[in-house]
DNA sequence: CGACCCCTTGATTAGCCTCAACAACCGTGG
DNA sequence: CCACGGTTGTTGAGGCTAATCAAGGGGTCG
Protein backbone atom coordinates (compact mmCIF):
# COMPACT_ATOMS: atom_id res chain seq x y z
CA UNK A 1 0.00 0.00 0.00
CA UNK A 2 3.52 2.17 -0.10
CA UNK A 3 3.28 4.46 -2.88
CA UNK A 4 4.78 3.26 -6.61
CA UNK A 5 6.34 6.36 -7.16
CA UNK A 6 7.79 6.19 -4.00
CA UNK A 7 9.32 2.69 -4.80
CA UNK A 8 10.71 3.88 -7.95
CA UNK A 9 12.60 6.81 -6.61
CA UNK A 10 13.73 4.77 -4.17
CA UNK A 11 15.86 3.05 -6.70
CA UNK A 12 17.81 5.77 -7.43
CA UNK A 13 18.10 7.56 -4.18
CA UNK A 14 17.24 6.55 -0.39
CA UNK A 15 14.54 8.84 0.62
CA UNK A 16 13.86 11.09 3.85
CA UNK A 17 10.77 10.71 5.82
CA UNK A 18 9.71 13.94 4.91
CA UNK A 19 9.92 13.26 1.29
CA UNK A 20 8.18 9.67 1.51
CA UNK A 21 5.33 11.73 3.41
CA UNK A 22 4.98 14.37 0.65
CA UNK A 23 4.61 11.37 -1.64
CA UNK A 24 2.19 9.08 0.66
CA UNK A 25 -0.75 11.55 -0.06
CA UNK A 26 -0.06 11.09 -4.24
CA UNK A 27 -1.66 7.28 -5.13
CA UNK A 28 -4.35 8.09 -2.63
CA UNK A 29 -6.95 7.24 -5.54
CA UNK A 30 -6.38 4.09 -6.88
CA UNK A 31 -8.28 2.74 -10.05
CA UNK A 32 -8.40 -0.11 -11.73
CA UNK A 33 -8.87 -0.79 -15.25
CA UNK A 34 -9.57 -3.44 -18.10
CA UNK A 35 -7.32 -3.92 -20.93
CA UNK A 36 -8.39 -1.22 -23.54
CA UNK A 37 -9.64 1.40 -21.15
CA UNK A 38 -8.83 4.51 -22.74
CA UNK A 39 -7.41 6.61 -19.61
CA UNK A 40 -7.24 10.03 -21.46
CA UNK A 41 -8.22 11.32 -25.34
CA UNK A 42 -5.89 13.03 -27.81
CA UNK A 43 -7.07 16.86 -26.81
CA UNK A 44 -8.81 16.67 -23.50
CA UNK A 45 -8.56 18.33 -21.08
CA UNK A 46 -5.88 16.98 -18.41
CA UNK A 47 -5.66 18.42 -15.25
CA UNK A 48 -4.21 15.08 -13.90
CA UNK A 49 -1.13 13.00 -13.44
CA UNK A 50 -1.26 9.22 -13.32
CA UNK A 51 1.52 6.72 -11.74
CA UNK A 52 1.32 3.08 -12.52
CA UNK A 53 0.70 0.61 -10.01
CA UNK A 54 0.47 -2.60 -12.38
CA UNK A 55 0.10 -3.28 -15.76
CA UNK A 56 1.07 -1.94 -18.75
CA UNK A 57 0.09 0.98 -20.86
CA UNK A 58 0.54 3.21 -24.15
CA UNK A 59 -0.13 6.56 -25.21
CA UNK A 60 -0.10 7.40 -29.06
CA UNK A 61 -1.14 9.67 -31.68
CA UNK A 62 -3.54 9.07 -34.56
CA UNK A 63 -2.38 11.02 -38.00
CA UNK A 64 -4.74 12.71 -40.36
CA UNK A 65 -4.56 9.33 -42.62
CA UNK A 66 -6.09 7.57 -39.61
CA UNK A 67 -2.30 5.80 -38.88
CA UNK A 68 -1.44 5.30 -35.07
CA UNK A 69 2.03 5.96 -33.42
CA UNK A 70 2.52 4.17 -30.55
CA UNK A 71 4.84 7.41 -28.29
CA UNK A 72 5.69 5.15 -25.42
CA UNK A 73 4.70 1.99 -23.42
CA UNK A 74 4.44 2.66 -19.55
CA UNK A 75 5.03 0.10 -16.78
CA UNK A 76 4.48 -0.16 -13.00
CA UNK A 77 6.37 2.94 -11.86
CA UNK A 78 6.45 5.20 -14.32
CA UNK A 79 4.51 8.56 -14.19
CA UNK A 80 2.22 9.14 -17.03
CA UNK A 81 0.85 12.91 -18.01
CA UNK A 82 4.05 15.21 -17.18
CA UNK A 83 3.81 15.84 -20.89
CA UNK A 84 0.90 17.34 -20.69
CA UNK A 85 1.74 19.66 -17.85
CA UNK A 86 3.31 22.08 -20.10
CA UNK A 87 -0.40 22.04 -22.79
CA UNK A 88 -3.40 22.37 -21.09
CA UNK A 89 -4.65 19.83 -23.58
CA UNK A 90 -3.17 16.29 -23.55
CA UNK A 91 -1.13 15.36 -26.77
CA UNK A 92 -1.58 11.89 -26.86
CA UNK A 93 -4.14 9.36 -26.23
CA UNK A 94 -3.63 7.16 -23.12
CA UNK A 95 -4.60 3.15 -22.76
CA UNK A 96 -3.87 0.47 -20.82
CA UNK A 97 -2.45 -1.94 -22.89
CA UNK A 98 -3.56 -4.77 -20.01
CA UNK A 99 -5.29 -4.93 -17.18
CA UNK A 100 -3.75 -2.11 -14.90
CA UNK A 101 -4.34 -0.17 -11.97
CA UNK A 102 -3.09 3.86 -11.78
CA UNK A 103 -3.57 6.25 -9.36
CA UNK A 104 -4.58 9.73 -10.14
CA UNK A 105 -2.39 12.67 -8.61
CA UNK A 106 -3.21 16.63 -9.46
CA UNK A 107 -0.76 18.78 -10.53
CA UNK A 108 -1.18 21.09 -7.19
CA UNK A 109 0.94 17.90 -5.41
CA UNK A 110 3.35 18.46 -7.80
CA UNK A 111 3.68 22.21 -7.48
CA UNK A 112 3.99 20.92 -3.35
CA UNK A 113 7.03 19.29 -4.16
CA UNK A 114 8.65 22.31 -5.94
CA UNK A 115 7.88 24.12 -3.42
CA UNK A 116 8.85 21.99 -0.09
CA UNK A 117 11.28 19.36 -1.91
CA UNK A 118 13.42 20.58 -3.80
CA UNK A 119 15.36 17.18 -3.67
CA UNK A 120 12.68 15.37 -4.94
CA UNK A 121 11.73 17.79 -7.81
CA UNK A 122 14.82 17.88 -9.03
CA UNK A 123 15.28 14.08 -8.76
CA UNK A 124 11.94 13.88 -10.98
CA UNK A 125 13.21 16.11 -13.19
CA UNK A 126 16.36 13.72 -13.46
CA UNK A 127 14.05 10.85 -14.21
CA UNK A 128 12.24 12.64 -16.98
CA UNK A 129 15.42 13.44 -18.91
CA UNK A 130 16.24 10.27 -18.80
CA UNK A 131 12.81 9.18 -20.60
CA UNK A 132 14.10 11.69 -22.77
CA UNK A 133 17.08 10.38 -23.60
CA UNK A 134 15.27 6.69 -24.58
CA UNK A 135 12.65 8.50 -26.18
CA UNK A 136 15.70 10.08 -28.85
CA UNK A 137 16.92 6.58 -28.67
CA UNK A 138 13.91 5.63 -30.31
CA UNK A 139 13.59 8.15 -32.82
CA UNK A 140 17.07 7.00 -33.66
CA UNK A 141 16.02 4.34 -34.29
CA UNK A 142 13.07 4.78 -36.21
CA UNK A 143 14.85 6.75 -38.20
CA UNK A 144 17.80 5.65 -39.26
CA UNK A 145 17.64 1.61 -38.86
CA UNK A 146 16.35 -1.34 -40.33
CA UNK A 147 12.59 -3.01 -39.43
CA UNK A 148 14.64 -5.70 -37.67
CA UNK A 149 16.56 -3.90 -35.57
CA UNK A 150 13.96 -1.80 -34.41
CA UNK A 151 11.83 -4.58 -33.67
CA UNK A 152 15.12 -5.92 -31.72
CA UNK A 153 15.44 -2.25 -29.75
CA UNK A 154 11.79 -2.20 -29.00
CA UNK A 155 11.74 -5.91 -27.50
CA UNK A 156 15.51 -4.99 -25.78
CA UNK A 157 13.87 -1.62 -24.71
CA UNK A 158 10.77 -3.33 -22.81
CA UNK A 159 12.93 -5.54 -20.78
CA UNK A 160 15.47 -3.32 -20.29
CA UNK A 161 12.75 -1.10 -18.31
CA UNK A 162 10.62 -3.92 -16.95
CA UNK A 163 13.87 -4.57 -15.19
CA UNK A 164 14.16 -1.65 -12.93
CA UNK A 165 11.08 -2.53 -10.88
CA UNK A 166 11.71 -5.99 -11.12
CA UNK A 167 15.22 -5.89 -10.32
CA UNK A 168 17.34 -8.84 -11.24
CA UNK A 169 16.91 -11.49 -13.29
CA UNK A 170 14.32 -11.54 -16.17
CA UNK A 171 14.91 -13.17 -19.54
CA UNK A 172 11.23 -13.64 -20.47
CA UNK A 173 7.95 -11.71 -20.32
CA UNK A 174 4.50 -12.11 -20.91
CA UNK A 175 3.92 -9.60 -23.81
CA UNK A 176 0.14 -8.25 -23.80
CA UNK A 177 1.36 -6.15 -27.03
CA UNK A 178 -0.19 -7.48 -30.33
CA UNK A 179 2.24 -7.39 -33.52
CA UNK A 180 0.11 -4.36 -34.59
CA UNK A 181 0.98 -2.53 -31.18
CA UNK A 182 5.07 -3.00 -31.84
CA UNK A 183 3.95 -2.15 -35.33
CA UNK A 184 2.66 1.49 -34.49
CA UNK A 185 5.49 1.76 -31.88
CA UNK A 186 8.37 0.95 -34.52
CA UNK A 187 7.02 2.20 -37.52
CA UNK A 188 6.03 -0.55 -39.33
CA UNK A 189 3.16 -2.72 -40.00
CA UNK A 190 2.15 -5.36 -37.96
CA UNK A 191 2.63 -8.18 -40.95
CA UNK A 192 6.36 -6.91 -41.33
CA UNK A 193 6.63 -6.81 -37.64
CA UNK A 194 6.03 -10.84 -37.69
CA UNK A 195 8.50 -11.63 -40.43
CA UNK A 196 11.00 -9.78 -38.74
CA UNK A 197 10.49 -12.04 -34.91
CA UNK A 198 10.32 -14.76 -37.36
CA UNK A 199 13.45 -14.13 -38.78
CA UNK A 200 15.26 -13.13 -34.86
CA UNK A 201 13.54 -16.45 -33.68
CA UNK A 202 14.97 -18.20 -36.70
CA UNK A 203 18.38 -16.86 -35.77
CA UNK A 204 18.13 -17.98 -32.77
CA UNK A 205 18.24 -14.50 -30.67
CA UNK A 206 14.59 -15.06 -29.26
CA UNK A 207 12.19 -17.24 -28.84
CA UNK A 208 8.56 -17.24 -28.38
CA UNK A 209 5.22 -19.54 -27.28
CA UNK A 210 2.47 -17.69 -26.80
CA UNK A 211 2.74 -14.21 -25.32
CA UNK A 212 5.64 -14.81 -23.87
CA UNK A 213 9.27 -13.95 -25.00
CA UNK A 214 12.31 -14.84 -23.96
CA UNK A 215 15.30 -12.95 -24.92
CA UNK A 216 17.82 -16.09 -25.98
CA UNK A 217 20.66 -14.00 -26.68
CA UNK A 218 20.42 -10.57 -25.20
CA UNK A 219 24.01 -9.70 -26.13
CA UNK A 220 23.89 -10.10 -29.68
CA UNK A 221 20.12 -8.63 -29.98
CA UNK A 222 21.20 -5.20 -28.04
CA UNK A 223 24.18 -5.30 -30.71
CA UNK A 224 21.79 -5.74 -33.70
CA UNK A 225 19.46 -2.87 -32.53
CA UNK A 226 22.03 -0.22 -31.03
CA UNK A 227 20.91 -0.62 -27.82
CA UNK A 228 21.70 1.15 -24.91
CA UNK A 229 19.59 0.65 -21.55
CA UNK A 230 19.55 3.97 -20.46
CA UNK A 231 17.67 3.29 -16.92
CA UNK A 232 20.18 0.75 -15.49
CA UNK A 233 21.79 3.84 -13.34
CA UNK A 234 20.92 7.78 -13.36
CA UNK A 235 23.50 10.32 -11.61
CA UNK A 236 21.65 11.87 -8.92
CA UNK A 237 25.11 13.63 -7.73
CA UNK A 238 24.02 16.79 -8.65
CA UNK A 239 21.00 16.93 -6.45
CA UNK A 240 20.18 19.92 -3.89
CA UNK A 241 20.04 18.51 -0.29
CA UNK A 242 16.39 17.01 1.22
CA UNK A 243 15.10 19.31 3.26
CA UNK B 1 23.89 41.61 -22.45
CA UNK B 2 21.17 40.11 -20.12
CA UNK B 3 20.28 36.74 -20.07
CA UNK B 4 19.42 34.70 -23.39
CA UNK B 5 17.41 31.83 -20.95
CA UNK B 6 15.77 35.39 -18.78
CA UNK B 7 14.43 36.51 -22.10
CA UNK B 8 13.17 33.17 -23.30
CA UNK B 9 11.34 32.14 -19.57
CA UNK B 10 9.92 35.62 -19.66
CA UNK B 11 8.11 34.99 -22.92
CA UNK B 12 6.05 32.27 -21.20
CA UNK B 13 5.91 34.28 -17.49
CA UNK B 14 7.20 37.38 -15.97
CA UNK B 15 10.05 37.20 -13.85
CA UNK B 16 10.85 38.41 -10.15
CA UNK B 17 14.09 40.21 -9.39
CA UNK B 18 15.01 37.29 -7.51
CA UNK B 19 14.42 35.11 -10.39
CA UNK B 20 15.93 37.26 -12.59
CA UNK B 21 19.21 37.69 -10.45
CA UNK B 22 19.79 33.68 -10.12
CA UNK B 23 19.65 33.78 -13.23
CA UNK B 24 21.82 36.62 -14.09
CA UNK B 25 24.96 34.64 -13.24
CA UNK B 26 24.48 31.52 -15.42
CA UNK B 27 25.53 33.16 -18.50
CA UNK B 28 28.89 34.83 -17.63
CA UNK B 29 31.38 32.79 -19.72
CA UNK B 30 29.89 33.11 -23.39
CA UNK B 31 32.07 31.08 -25.91
CA UNK B 32 32.06 32.04 -29.79
CA UNK B 33 32.01 29.10 -32.39
CA UNK B 34 32.39 28.45 -35.65
CA UNK B 35 30.20 26.51 -37.60
CA UNK B 36 31.01 22.69 -37.09
CA UNK B 37 32.61 23.14 -33.98
CA UNK B 38 32.07 20.35 -31.50
CA UNK B 39 31.22 21.21 -28.34
CA UNK B 40 30.35 17.68 -27.10
CA UNK B 41 31.48 14.16 -28.11
CA UNK B 42 28.96 11.32 -27.57
CA UNK B 43 30.56 9.27 -24.33
CA UNK B 44 32.20 12.49 -23.03
CA UNK B 45 31.44 13.23 -19.58
CA UNK B 46 29.38 15.99 -19.30
CA UNK B 47 29.14 18.45 -16.44
CA UNK B 48 27.94 21.26 -17.84
CA UNK B 49 25.34 22.87 -19.82
CA UNK B 50 24.54 25.55 -22.43
CA UNK B 51 21.96 28.02 -22.97
CA UNK B 52 22.35 29.67 -27.06
CA UNK B 53 22.56 33.00 -27.41
CA UNK B 54 22.91 33.30 -31.07
CA UNK B 55 23.25 30.81 -33.98
CA UNK B 56 22.27 27.64 -34.35
CA UNK B 57 23.41 24.09 -32.91
CA UNK B 58 22.35 20.36 -33.68
CA UNK B 59 22.62 17.14 -31.35
CA UNK B 60 23.08 13.66 -33.22
CA UNK B 61 24.11 10.22 -32.70
CA UNK B 62 26.26 7.91 -35.20
CA UNK B 63 25.01 4.57 -35.58
CA UNK B 64 26.85 1.56 -35.84
CA UNK B 65 27.21 1.31 -39.83
CA UNK B 66 27.78 4.90 -39.76
CA UNK B 67 24.58 6.82 -39.92
CA UNK B 68 23.53 9.50 -38.39
CA UNK B 69 20.50 10.77 -36.47
CA UNK B 70 20.13 14.00 -35.31
CA UNK B 71 17.76 14.45 -32.48
CA UNK B 72 17.25 17.90 -32.01
CA UNK B 73 18.13 21.51 -33.58
CA UNK B 74 18.46 24.25 -30.97
CA UNK B 75 18.24 27.71 -31.52
CA UNK B 76 18.91 31.27 -29.16
CA UNK B 77 17.69 30.72 -26.07
CA UNK B 78 17.58 27.09 -26.02
CA UNK B 79 18.92 24.89 -22.96
CA UNK B 80 21.42 22.61 -24.33
CA UNK B 81 22.53 19.30 -22.40
CA UNK B 82 19.74 18.64 -19.58
CA UNK B 83 19.15 15.54 -21.28
CA UNK B 84 22.94 14.93 -19.95
CA UNK B 85 22.15 15.56 -16.36
CA UNK B 86 20.43 12.12 -15.91
CA UNK B 87 23.59 10.06 -17.45
CA UNK B 88 27.40 10.91 -16.40
CA UNK B 89 28.49 10.16 -19.91
CA UNK B 90 26.88 12.12 -23.23
CA UNK B 91 24.66 9.79 -24.87
CA UNK B 92 24.41 12.59 -27.74
CA UNK B 93 27.36 15.14 -29.83
CA UNK B 94 26.70 18.55 -30.12
CA UNK B 95 28.24 20.58 -33.04
CA UNK B 96 27.16 24.24 -34.26
CA UNK B 97 25.17 24.56 -37.17
CA UNK B 98 26.16 28.12 -38.15
CA UNK B 99 28.36 30.21 -35.84
CA UNK B 100 27.34 30.45 -32.84
CA UNK B 101 28.02 31.47 -29.20
CA UNK B 102 27.17 29.54 -26.20
CA UNK B 103 27.24 30.51 -22.48
CA UNK B 104 28.15 27.30 -20.77
CA UNK B 105 26.94 26.56 -16.63
CA UNK B 106 27.49 24.43 -14.46
CA UNK B 107 25.08 21.89 -12.56
CA UNK B 108 25.72 23.50 -9.71
CA UNK B 109 23.77 27.04 -10.69
CA UNK B 110 20.82 24.65 -11.59
CA UNK B 111 20.79 22.94 -8.27
CA UNK B 112 20.64 26.06 -6.97
CA UNK B 113 17.76 26.94 -8.96
CA UNK B 114 16.05 24.03 -7.56
CA UNK B 115 16.60 24.89 -3.63
CA UNK B 116 15.85 28.39 -3.95
CA UNK B 117 13.74 29.06 -6.83
CA UNK B 118 11.18 27.17 -7.16
CA UNK B 119 9.11 28.63 -9.86
CA UNK B 120 12.07 29.04 -11.95
CA UNK B 121 12.51 25.21 -11.62
CA UNK B 122 8.94 24.36 -12.25
CA UNK B 123 9.24 26.71 -14.87
CA UNK B 124 12.06 25.08 -16.73
CA UNK B 125 10.86 22.03 -15.91
CA UNK B 126 7.77 22.80 -17.92
CA UNK B 127 9.57 24.42 -20.61
CA UNK B 128 10.99 21.01 -21.35
CA UNK B 129 7.86 19.08 -20.77
CA UNK B 130 6.91 21.10 -23.95
CA UNK B 131 10.18 19.83 -25.48
CA UNK B 132 9.84 16.26 -24.96
CA UNK B 133 6.13 16.74 -26.90
CA UNK B 134 8.42 18.45 -29.56
CA UNK B 135 10.44 15.48 -29.81
CA UNK B 136 7.49 13.02 -29.63
CA UNK B 137 5.78 14.73 -32.41
CA UNK B 138 8.99 14.20 -34.51
CA UNK B 139 8.69 10.49 -33.41
CA UNK B 140 5.20 10.58 -35.22
CA UNK B 141 6.56 12.26 -38.03
CA UNK B 142 9.45 10.14 -38.61
CA UNK B 143 7.63 6.51 -37.83
CA UNK B 144 4.78 7.12 -39.39
CA UNK B 145 4.31 10.03 -42.10
CA UNK B 146 5.49 10.26 -45.91
CA UNK B 147 8.85 11.25 -47.27
CA UNK B 148 7.29 14.91 -48.01
CA UNK B 149 5.46 15.22 -44.94
CA UNK B 150 8.60 14.40 -42.74
CA UNK B 151 10.14 17.32 -44.42
CA UNK B 152 7.33 19.47 -44.54
CA UNK B 153 7.23 19.21 -40.99
CA UNK B 154 11.12 19.99 -40.02
CA UNK B 155 10.54 23.24 -41.96
CA UNK B 156 7.40 23.93 -39.57
CA UNK B 157 9.10 23.13 -36.38
CA UNK B 158 12.31 25.24 -37.26
CA UNK B 159 10.05 27.89 -38.22
CA UNK B 160 7.81 28.05 -35.35
CA UNK B 161 10.51 27.34 -32.84
CA UNK B 162 12.40 30.31 -34.48
CA UNK B 163 9.28 32.56 -34.30
CA UNK B 164 9.50 32.33 -29.89
CA UNK B 165 12.53 34.26 -29.52
CA UNK B 166 11.67 36.74 -32.56
CA UNK B 167 8.20 37.20 -31.63
CA UNK B 168 5.87 38.43 -34.39
CA UNK B 169 6.36 37.65 -37.71
CA UNK B 170 8.44 35.43 -39.76
CA UNK B 171 7.97 33.89 -42.87
CA UNK B 172 11.48 33.63 -44.21
CA UNK B 173 14.57 32.31 -42.88
CA UNK B 174 18.01 31.97 -43.63
CA UNK B 175 18.84 28.11 -43.37
CA UNK B 176 22.28 27.28 -42.38
CA UNK B 177 21.55 23.41 -42.91
CA UNK B 178 22.50 21.16 -45.93
CA UNK B 179 19.95 19.13 -47.33
CA UNK B 180 22.08 16.36 -45.64
CA UNK B 181 21.10 17.91 -42.12
CA UNK B 182 17.81 17.85 -42.86
CA UNK B 183 17.82 14.00 -44.24
CA UNK B 184 19.82 12.95 -40.97
CA UNK B 185 16.86 14.63 -38.86
CA UNK B 186 14.17 13.19 -40.95
CA UNK B 187 15.31 9.89 -41.33
CA UNK B 188 16.26 10.29 -44.72
CA UNK B 189 19.00 10.91 -47.45
CA UNK B 190 19.97 14.25 -49.21
CA UNK B 191 18.78 13.14 -52.44
CA UNK B 192 15.03 12.55 -51.48
CA UNK B 193 14.94 15.51 -49.16
CA UNK B 194 16.07 17.68 -52.14
CA UNK B 195 13.19 15.87 -54.27
CA UNK B 196 11.10 16.72 -51.62
CA UNK B 197 11.54 20.16 -51.74
CA UNK B 198 11.03 20.61 -55.02
CA UNK B 199 8.09 19.36 -55.01
CA UNK B 200 7.13 21.65 -52.22
CA UNK B 201 8.29 24.38 -54.20
CA UNK B 202 6.86 23.33 -57.19
CA UNK B 203 3.01 23.21 -55.64
CA UNK B 204 4.17 26.68 -54.24
CA UNK B 205 3.62 25.55 -50.72
CA UNK B 206 7.68 27.06 -49.66
CA UNK B 207 10.30 29.24 -52.01
CA UNK B 208 13.54 29.66 -51.81
CA UNK B 209 16.85 31.26 -53.26
CA UNK B 210 19.63 30.41 -52.36
CA UNK B 211 19.84 29.10 -48.16
CA UNK B 212 16.89 31.33 -47.85
CA UNK B 213 13.62 29.51 -47.30
CA UNK B 214 10.03 30.89 -47.34
CA UNK B 215 7.15 29.65 -46.14
CA UNK B 216 4.63 30.34 -49.05
CA UNK B 217 1.80 28.91 -47.61
CA UNK B 218 1.93 27.78 -44.00
CA UNK B 219 -1.30 26.59 -43.50
CA UNK B 220 -1.20 24.27 -46.15
CA UNK B 221 2.15 22.71 -45.29
CA UNK B 222 1.09 22.40 -41.72
CA UNK B 223 -1.53 20.33 -42.72
CA UNK B 224 0.35 18.15 -44.86
CA UNK B 225 2.43 17.76 -42.23
CA UNK B 226 0.40 16.94 -39.01
CA UNK B 227 2.33 19.91 -37.73
CA UNK B 228 0.87 21.51 -34.29
CA UNK B 229 2.74 24.13 -32.73
CA UNK B 230 3.97 23.36 -29.24
CA UNK B 231 5.75 26.28 -28.42
CA UNK B 232 3.55 28.78 -28.92
CA UNK B 233 2.19 29.08 -25.48
CA UNK B 234 2.81 27.17 -22.45
CA UNK B 235 0.30 26.67 -19.29
CA UNK B 236 2.29 28.21 -16.17
CA UNK B 237 -1.13 27.76 -14.02
CA UNK B 238 0.26 25.39 -12.08
CA UNK B 239 3.80 26.61 -11.03
CA UNK B 240 4.41 27.89 -7.22
CA UNK B 241 4.69 31.31 -6.42
CA UNK B 242 7.61 33.36 -6.61
CA UNK B 243 10.30 33.73 -4.12
C1' DC C 1 42.65 27.98 -60.97
C1' DG C 2 41.73 23.75 -58.67
C1' DA C 3 39.67 21.37 -54.79
C1' DC C 4 35.92 20.75 -52.19
C1' DC C 5 31.30 21.03 -50.77
C1' DC C 6 26.69 21.17 -51.83
C1' DC C 7 22.83 20.92 -54.90
C1' DT C 8 20.45 18.67 -58.69
C1' DT C 9 18.72 15.14 -61.67
C1' DG C 10 18.32 10.44 -63.76
C1' DA C 11 18.32 5.29 -63.57
C1' DT C 12 18.11 1.31 -60.98
C1' DT C 13 17.48 -1.41 -56.73
C1' DA C 14 15.77 -2.90 -52.34
C1' DG C 15 13.03 -2.72 -48.31
C1' DC C 16 8.81 -2.37 -46.58
C1' DC C 17 3.78 -1.87 -47.53
C1' DT C 18 -0.55 -3.53 -49.36
C1' DC C 19 -3.68 -6.86 -50.37
C1' DA C 20 -5.27 -11.32 -49.67
C1' DA C 21 -6.17 -15.76 -47.77
C1' DC C 22 -6.08 -18.82 -44.10
C1' DA C 23 -5.01 -20.78 -39.43
C1' DA C 24 -5.20 -20.50 -34.47
C1' DC C 25 -7.21 -18.86 -30.58
C1' DC C 26 -10.27 -16.67 -27.90
C1' DG C 27 -15.00 -15.53 -25.39
C1' DT C 28 -19.89 -15.82 -26.18
C1' DG C 29 -24.25 -17.73 -26.68
C1' DG C 30 -27.15 -21.29 -28.24
C1' DC D 1 -21.22 -29.41 -25.91
C1' DC D 2 -20.48 -27.11 -30.20
C1' DA D 3 -21.16 -23.22 -33.43
C1' DC D 4 -19.96 -18.60 -34.16
C1' DG D 5 -17.80 -14.15 -34.85
C1' DG D 6 -13.97 -11.50 -33.75
C1' DT D 7 -9.22 -10.81 -33.06
C1' DT D 8 -4.49 -12.00 -33.79
C1' DG D 9 -0.86 -14.40 -36.07
C1' DT D 10 1.15 -16.29 -40.41
C1' DT D 11 2.52 -16.55 -45.12
C1' DG D 12 2.61 -15.36 -50.16
C1' DA D 13 2.54 -12.18 -54.29
C1' DG D 14 3.06 -7.86 -56.15
C1' DG D 15 3.63 -2.79 -55.94
C1' DC D 16 5.42 1.59 -54.34
C1' DT D 17 8.44 4.60 -51.77
C1' DA D 18 12.72 5.91 -50.72
C1' DA D 19 17.68 4.30 -51.02
C1' DT D 20 21.58 3.72 -53.85
C1' DC D 21 24.56 4.66 -57.51
C1' DA D 22 26.15 7.88 -60.72
C1' DA D 23 27.18 12.11 -63.16
C1' DG D 24 27.31 16.93 -63.71
C1' DG D 25 26.84 21.98 -62.21
C1' DG D 26 27.49 26.03 -59.26
C1' DG D 27 29.71 28.34 -55.46
C1' DT D 28 33.33 29.31 -52.41
C1' DC D 29 37.82 29.28 -50.44
C1' DG D 30 42.61 28.71 -50.49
Amino acid sequence: MGSCLAERLSHYLELTENEHAALDGIEAQQRHCKRGTILRREQDRARELFVVRSGWLQSHVVLGDGSRQIMRFFFPGDIIGLSSLALDHSPETIVTVSDASVAAFNREKLCDIFENHPRLAALIFTVTMAERVSISDRLASIGRTSARARVASILCEIFARNRVMLKGELSELQLPLTQEDLGDATGLTAVHVNRMMRGLMDDGLIARSGNKVRLVDEKRLASEANFIDRYATIDTSWLPPAR
